[in-house]
RNA sequence: GCGCGAUUAGCUCAGUGGUAGAGCGCUUGCUUCACACGCAAGAAGUCGCUGGUUCGAACCCAGCAUCGCGCACCA
């Protein structure tokens, strides 16, 4: 057996391992096995993405699933894939276009410009691909995809031409969410609304001063009509595309201005005031100027009233009005300002106010979105009904289950989805338009428009639709068109999504409506067409100061860095460790660190455990031979497996890690390590055997526990350790351990483990006693147990290693001296025998002691002398308190007993 | 305005009715034959506030406060 290196080197072994997996083929999914079913889709990562820590968390957790599932018994399939990511990556082309040929998109053409992002897809995609690969994530690359992919886009388009039939997808003139910096139409979900500090411009518009008699008529006797009327707006660079000014009908104040007419203050037209029932009247004045192609309100008022509609705006967001020389052609928020500057100067501006309100933002360019009216295709969600239902009858669960009710929030209040983009990099909508339009008499519009697969049959009479569909209309297939016919048979519906909630409403919603409606599963029940069985929500990851990780504030660590210092087990572990499910998390690399020392920690156990001996791939546990140590540390690994199996089912992988850690620190190695020794070092054969078999035994089991988590460095000591037999077979299909103890009697075990947490108690207070005194850790130190119990003295070898004494004496009838150091034990009194006591220091140390145990016995018998305690309490609770109450009055007893003798 | 989450040791967080926990940091002692990426010991908390339920509340209920997130509105 070759000998552990001193020193974990992560660097050396995790890539070495993860080469062989892979050669080996120990992540390809087989669709014809016999096993049953687990699989998960990957989110896909943007095709020319690089890993992010929102990545690694995702990710692992993916791994860690499919890794105990291929352990579990199942056959696995974790399908991976990229997006191409339709305006980010065009946006990053387009940058780079710019910067290095100062050339945009519409200078080279769509043609070269698409052949431009593909080179720089082949240039940057696959990167994220590797990088996931270091990390070690077990994904069948044999069946990576992509949205891209021929197929794929079949796909996609015969969706689109399906719903199209159906009636579901249309095209309309509606508003839509506008982004002048990428020029193109996003969906609501796209739209991050943000306060903004800005102004509200109160503007006077002049009355027309011709009102008709029968308008003089119902203004109030006496009340001229004002000359002027003032309306806020925070948007007076738009006031060239009022087309009316409207206040609420049953507002007493402007009931009367009602059909009259007012001058518009820029680009000088006569506007009706119209009443309609959308204006608050306690905003601002009462008054708003109606400006239906800039705003959706605007829109729908101007509908009601049939309002021609003035669009101002370039699609980049310039003002585009001949009529007012002063703004035309200057960017938007400078013509805000220049705009007032006009009204100031015409003495039309009564005055500013600081006002805050929400502006909606594009999620990508992070500027300002312009509602606009324009021709988009759309879609009308379908099953949305089944789609609540299946989440309300938990054949799909969310964990944690409270975003359930943001799903149901945003089915209940759905919108129809804008799905074409003004963008090139994406799926060509497949619909084309006639080039000489047949005049539509009734409503056969569909004459002039023809959507299929294949072009039209006489191309040359017809244009194609120049946009793209949004980036997630491809995504939402994922779950089910990353699959064959074969593997969708075996592994569809897939059984877990690992996903961030910032994209519940963006995919996660979609795909299950997409499964709900096209039905790819083998039957047209709900529970074979769902697209996912789990579905688990990760928190983000924040930095120290809780915000969140951005490319901008460069507080985002570059996980490759990480690995590199850490380990990609040390990253994982670390990560893993604080992810709590359903809250955010705060990074600090010091949690990876701590990751790193796990491993280290593994790594030195083992080497420790290699130097006695090879280890056994079929430890023999001979049930006599086990010490009181061994059954301890056995149903401690039994207590871990329930627990952690608890805590999967819960996708609790924060707890899991946490009981892994203080498993394998605590309990094995502190405790039972360090009491083994004893029969380690011996002489007697047969005791050495039986120890270091139990140690095998438990390091097996908890290496493979632990794979999922840490893959490299526990497949690097199942194969160093021969934990794999014979055949040196590898940890990624070893079964999970099962209990170690199920076969031995419930009372051998209770009864090693009292002698055992005795023992540990008697020990916990000797050290605690050479710290009181300040003995040296390296000195040993000389201590008598006053005892009359024999049971233990077997064990007295042990407990003398772990307390690094000289020597340990039972003495039955021991009368120290005044001042000896005494702690009040399990097994009597354990006295510290010094050359010189300090007298006073052990009178202190025994009166702090006596005070807390008197008052630990005074809230034990208050409770216990509480009649309704007594009797409402549970019998199991009473009868541990009283226990208690024992156990302190004794010790209290003894203690004081000790602090008489010392006057 | 509606909804969700959080509030526990200096920091990050566990803890779903019965003796307040972990890691880091801090203090003390240690290069003791796996490990200083370590070992041992220790100090440190009116569990956000106010009520209620209960024999008993960090935990359940109500209200409040503060912070964060989402949705709606925003002239």
């Amino acid at each position: 057996m070759p000998e552990l290196p001193k020193t974990y080197d992560p660097n050396a072994v995790e890539p070495k391992w993860y080469a062989r997996w892979e050669e080996a083929g120990y992540f390809r999914a087989d669709a014809h096995s016999s096993k049953p079913p687990y699989s998960i889709v990957i989110p896909p990562p943007n095709v020319t993405g690089i890993l992010t820590m929102g990545h690694v968390l995702n990710n692992t957790i993916q791994d860690i699933l499919a890794r105990r599932a291929r352990m579990q018994g199942f056959e696995v399939l974790w399908l991976p894939g990229t997006d191409h990511a339709g305006v980010g990556t065009q946006t990053a082309v387009e940058k780079h276009l710019r910067k290095t040929e100062n050339k945009s998109r519409h200078d080279v053409g769509r043609e070269e410009f698409l052949r431009r992002v593909v080179e720089w897809q082949d240039k940057h995609g696959g990167i994220i691909i590797q990088q996931l690969k270091r990390l070690g994530a077990s994904c069948d690359w044999s069946r990576q995809r992509y949205t891209f992919d021929d197929d794929y886009v079949r796909a996609v388009e015969s969706v689109f031409v399906d719903l199209y039939k159906k009636g579901l997808i249309y095209r309309g003139r509606r508003m839509i969410n506008w982004d002048p910096a990428a020029q193109t139409a996003l969906s609501d979900e796209e739209v991050i609304s943000q306060p903004q500090k800005g102004k509200l411009y109160y503007v006077r518009y002049e009355m027309v001063d011709e009102p008709t008699p029968a308008r003089v008529a119902l203004t109030r006797a006496g009340s001229p009509p004002p000359r002027f009327i003032e309306v806020a707006t925070t948007r007076p660079e738009t006031i060239m595309a009022d087309t009316a000014i409207a206040v609420h009908p049953d507002d007493p104040r402007y009931q009367s201005l009602i059909g009259m007419q007012v001058w518009r203050p820029l680009a000088r037209e006569k506007l009706p005031v119209i009443g309609d029932a959308a204006i608050d009247p306690k905003f601002g004045t009462g008054i708003l100027k109606v400006t239906p192609a800039h705003d959706k309100l605007d829109f729908e008022i101007g509908v009601r009233h049939s309002l021609p509609v003035i669009d101002v705006l370039h699609p980049d967001g310039r003002i585009n009005c001949p009529a007012v020389p002063e703004l035309d052609g200057m960017e938007r928020f400078a013509a805000r300002q220049k705009a007032a500057e006009l009204l100031a100067e015409a003495e039309l501006l009564a005055k500013e106010e600081p006002h805050e309100n929400s502006v909606g933002f594009s999620q990508r360019s992070e500027v300002p979105i312009e509602p606009r009216l324009s021709e988009q295709w759309f879609l009308r969600y379908p099953k949305t009904k089944e789609a609540l239902d299946v989440v309300r009858d938990r054949l799909i669960r969310f964990f944690p289950q409270h975003w359930e009710k943001v799903y149901a929030q945003w089915l209940e209040n759905i919108q129809d989805w804008c799905i074409s983009r003004q963008i090139w990099w994406g799926h060509r909508i497949p619909a084309w338009y006639r080039k000489y339009q047949i005049p539509e008499p009734k409503s056969q519009a569909d004459e002039n428009t023809y959507v299929g697969l294949e072009p039209p049959p006489d191309p040359e009479n017809w244009t194609q639709d120049p946009d793209t569909l949004d980036t997630w209309f491809s995504s939402w297939l994922w779950a089910y068109e990353t699959m064959d016919a074969e593997t969708r048979k075996k592994f569809y519906p897939t059984s877990a999504l690992v996903t961030g909630p910032d994209i519940i409403f963006f995919w996660v919603a979609r795909m299950i409506i997409a499964g709900l409606e096209f039905k790819p599963g083998k039957s047209d029940r709900l529970e074979d067409n769902i697209p996912f069985r789990d579905v688990f929500l990760t928190g983000l990851i924040r930095d120290k100061q809780g915000r969140k990780m951005s490319k901008s504030l460069g507080n985002s660590p570059d996980p490759l860095d990480l690995i590199a210092k850490y380990g990609a087990d040390g990253l994982r572990f670390g990560l893993m460790r604080i992810s709590p499910s359903g809250q955010d998390i705060a990074f600090d690399e010091k949690q990876i660190e701590e990751g790193r020392n796990f491993a280290t920690k593994l790594w030195n156990a083992a080497r420790f455990r290699q130097m006695h001996g090879p280890s056994e791939a079929a430890p023999c546990l001979g049930d006599h031979a086990l010490s009181i140590y061994s059954i301890e540390v056995m149903a401690r690994f039994d207590e871990l497996l329930i627990e952690t199996e608890t805590a999967y089912r819960g996708y609790k992988f924060n707890e899991v890690a946490q009981r892994f850690y203080d498993f394998f620190w605590g309990d094995y190695c502190d405790w039972f390590i360090e009491a083994a020794k004893t029969d380690i070092f011996s002489e007697d054969e047969a005791r050495k055997r039986s120890v270091l078999a139990v140690m095998d035994f438990v390091l097996a089991g908890f290496v493979r526990l632990l794979h999922p988590f840490m893959p490299h460095i526990t497949e690097e000591l199942w194969s160093l350790l021969g934990f794999g037999g014979e055949k040196e077979s590898t940890i990624q299909f070893a079964e999970l351990p099962t209990p170690a103890l199920a076969a031995m009697p419930p009372q051998t075990i209770a009864g090693a483990r009292q002698k055992t947490a005795k023992i540990y108690e008697t020990i916990e207070s000797g050290r605690n006693l050479r710290a009181a005194a300040k003995v040296p850790s390296n000195k040993k130190a000389r201590f008598i147990l006053r005892s009359a119990g024999e049971n233990e003295s077997q064990e007295l070898p042990t407990i003398s290693r772990l307390l690094n004494a000289e020597d340990l004496q039972v003495d039955a009838k021991f009368q120290p001296e005044s001042g000896v150091p005494v702690a009040v034990t399990p097994l009597g009194e354990l006295y510290l025998v010094l050359a010189t006591a300090d007298k006073s220091a052990e009178r202190e140390r025994l009166d702090k002691e006596i005070a807390r145990l008197e008052g630990e016995v005074r809230t034990v018998e208050a409770k216990l002398s509480n009649a309704s305690f007594v009797q409402r309490a549970p019998a199991a609770v009473v009868e541990e308190h009283r226990t208690r109450q024992a156990d302190f009055s004794d010790q209290l007893a003894q203690l004081r007993q000790a602090r008489a003798a010392m006057d």
